[in-house]
DNA sequence: CTCTTCTCGGATATTCAATGTCCGAGTTAT
DNA sequence: ATAACTCGGACATTGAATATCCGAGAAGAG
């Protein structure tokens, strides 16, 4: 069982998002995370299509989050990147073979795919139970209440100051 | 998230085997899914590297459960054919970019990772409460008490009849 | 009002793992 | 002792996830 390593970029995402009072470039996103910008663009698409962020375009737009931190959960994050279909597929092989199983009888699913989907449904209830609020809360408290500064005055040096006459940014 | 498809096969081969007392052949188990046989060897060498089934070689030789079915777990047979990697890998991006946090404070995993961590665990949890006995019980139900019957029936063709003299079994 | 600049969005290659397949080692019944 | 049948691990193939690119569109500056 594998999960997209882009959850895991969606969430920081997320939780960074949450520390911004105005739009975020994805290109200033990815700069942080140190992950490849045109890789994350896609993830943030997907966060975008799902409703948990909107995008501004222009000279001074980037992603924001379109609800408060504590209305966000991570199981959120997860579906809009992740997908929804479940991660047990079934194939319908009790149809398959020499005994196979009257068509009519498989009009639900059976114990197996029952309980696998069970289990499933427990993973996502636990999901559901944290909010990007939270977990912002302890990064936080992680770092000993440093890191959300450190990240609004690193978010103050890409603000809009028009006084910026030729950025040397030079570095590529 | 995807979970193997093998596994759905592996689960299948348990809830079977429980029914027989004799050892049943990969070729035997496969034609009745109607899988690629070569196919579900692997998986039944997983399940065999996981002491779960005993192999017996030799020409009455095949595979059998080591426990009584009350005794395997779904947990088990889901760890032993998808491996005991966690679904959320972290990248410990949190190292990388501008804003990296000092290595010393990254000794315990952050609060993304733990939660991910607690969700999965409770995925677990739900699938250890689940044996191949109640599997093997809950699918008779679920076909009106005959799927084991017939089962077992078909066990019977495949039982080691030493009266067939040259079995003219041409299909393939 | 125009123009430039910066942004997102989807369409496009590449890489890795899961899927599917094969043949040799080993063991039992004949 | 022989022969047939079994499992076990090593080997191609396919698909999806990963990584990347360029064009459309909007906001702000002039
Ligand atoms: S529904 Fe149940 S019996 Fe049918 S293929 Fe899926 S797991 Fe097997
Ligand atoms: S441990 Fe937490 S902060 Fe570090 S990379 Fe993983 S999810 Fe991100």
């Amino acid at each position: 069982m594998r999960l997209s390593s882009g959850v895991e970029w969606g969430l920081h995402c997320c939780v960074t998002l949450s520390q911004s009072q105005h739009p975020v470039p994805a290109s200033r996103l990815a700069e942080l995370h140190g992950v490849p910008q045109p890789y994350l663009a896609k993830q943030l698409q997907a966060l975008s299509r799902a409703n948990l962020v909107a995008s501004t375009q222009g000279q001074a737009g980037g992603y924001e989050l379109t609800r408060p931190a504590s209305q966000i959960t991570a199981l959120d994050v997860v579906v809009a990147i992740d997908g929804t279909e479940p991660a047990f597929r079934c194939t319908e092989i009790r149809q398959r073979g020499p005994l196979a199983a009257d068509p009519e009888r498989c009009l639900l699913p059976c114990a197996i795919a029952r309980a696998m989907a069970t289990a499933e449904q427990a993973w996502r209830s636990a999901l559901a139970e944290i909010t990007v609020a939270d977990l912002a809360e302890q990064v936080d408290a992680d770092s000993g209440g440093t890191a959300l500064e450190r990240l609004q005055r690193w978010f103050s040096a890409t603000t809009p100051s028009p006084a910026s006459p030729s950025g040397p940014r030079g570095s590529r």
